[in-house]
DNA sequence: AAGTTTTTTAATCATTTGATTAAAATCACC
DNA sequence: GGTGATTTTAATCAAATGATTAAAAAACTT
């Protein structure tokens, strides 16, 4: 009855139908978020029959909740192995920090707006699955962070990496139009914050 | 037929029905977002029946319209005479960016994930009405940002600003509860932060 | 090739949801 | 207080939407 991958195409060319679907809904949610995201138009995405969905994950809200573990694993996860490297200094992390996730946003570059949109609705049940209590409290970023500015909150620092990082993604829309961009160009200023952002982060630091 | 204010009430201590409507879309429009909103949320938010909404706005369409209208405004219109404003110093404009933010964001925190949320269905209609267009290429704190800094593209400064000030907001969930903060404790370090956006912002433009 | 299981399809269901309607209630005005 | 306009209500509609079903098609096993 149930899903069970009988063979796998020997020339593995397309995919399975499963990660069609899979692949679609990625697609779909990300881009117009749970709510708006109709299970009719992943079945199209995918171009595959409606009732394959429920066949292979039951419910639009069991495929959401796989893609939605995804998707904030790529924007959370891929970052606290190097929030917690022992042997880094500050400045690497934070230039870890910014590598990462731009290289991340370049090929997700909604992802912040969609897992930060989603995340509204369970704010509570995600951040303990995540354990980001842990990252912001125990961390070597966070330590390293206490050492250097005694007085000030280490989460502070961490906002603005961040926003300086994450935010021009999450208004894309208003940079990108309103300063009259094409999508090379976005992309190019993105480029260039590489470079900046972890200067920048330095400057913050070595106030006083 | 249609809705025509016959007689205020004398003592408006109560709104009349089409601003409670209003109201009540204002309130769960900000929180759920277009899609995942009921007509139904509304009416019952408003403690009035359903009708009551198409009669006074024709449909949830246009009584969107009509929020998402106000938001933006509040959103991206307040800073436009911060921005605009010849007779600032560039310091001076950050620190009012900041102000003006922060005010408004204490009492409309989730003001911003709704507004980008929602923008990018439409990306490029509200950017138009908006005239971000006009107030990325010749606002005066563009002209003062190129001045201060010629080789580097003056809206990396914006997004650092914006970023710095308003992802605390979009992110709130995760920083707020990973960071184990109450309610009160998180107003706090957003208190802090009036103060310590603008010196980071004029660290960041003083390198070299 | 026959038989069995797995996958896919078209059709349909039940519920939700935005919207409408006709009647009832309320209000303004004389 | 009666009359006409306005506002409110309960009931209902039609379309959209998530889900199911039964049959057809395809794949696998022997």
């Amino acid at each position: 009855m149930m899903a069970k991958k009988k063979q796998e195409n020997p020339e593995a060319k397309d995919l399975s139908t499963e990660e069609k679907i899979k692949e679609a809904a990625r697609e779909v949610f990300t881009k117009k978020g749970y709510a708006a995201t109709r299970t009719r138009d992943i079945a199209e995405a995918a171009g595959l029959n409606l009732a394959l969905l429920n066949y292979y994950f039951r419910s639009k809200e069991k495929l959401f909740e796989i893609v939605m573990m995804e998707k904030v694993q790529a924007l959370f996860g891929i970052i606290a192995p190097v929030i917690n490297d022992p042997d880094t200094t500050l400045q690497e992390k934070m230039e870890r920090i910014v590598h990462t996730y731009l290289d991340m946003l370049t090929n997700n570059p909604d992802l912040p707006l969609f897992v930060l949109g989603e995340l509204r609705y369970q704010p509570e049940e995600f951040a303990r699955k995540l354990g980001v209590a842990k990252l912001l409290r125990e961390s070597a970023l966070v330590q390293q962070l206490r050492e250097r500015k005694k007085n000030i909150h280490p989460i502070h620092f961490i906002m603005n990496i961040l926003g300086m990082t994450l935010f021009p993604f999450i208004g894309r829309p208003v940079f990108q139009h309103g300063a009259g961009l094409s999508q090379k160009e976005f992309e190019a200023l993105m480029e260039e914050r590489r470079k900046l952002i972890p200067k920048w982060a330095e400057a913050i630091l070595s106030i006083r």
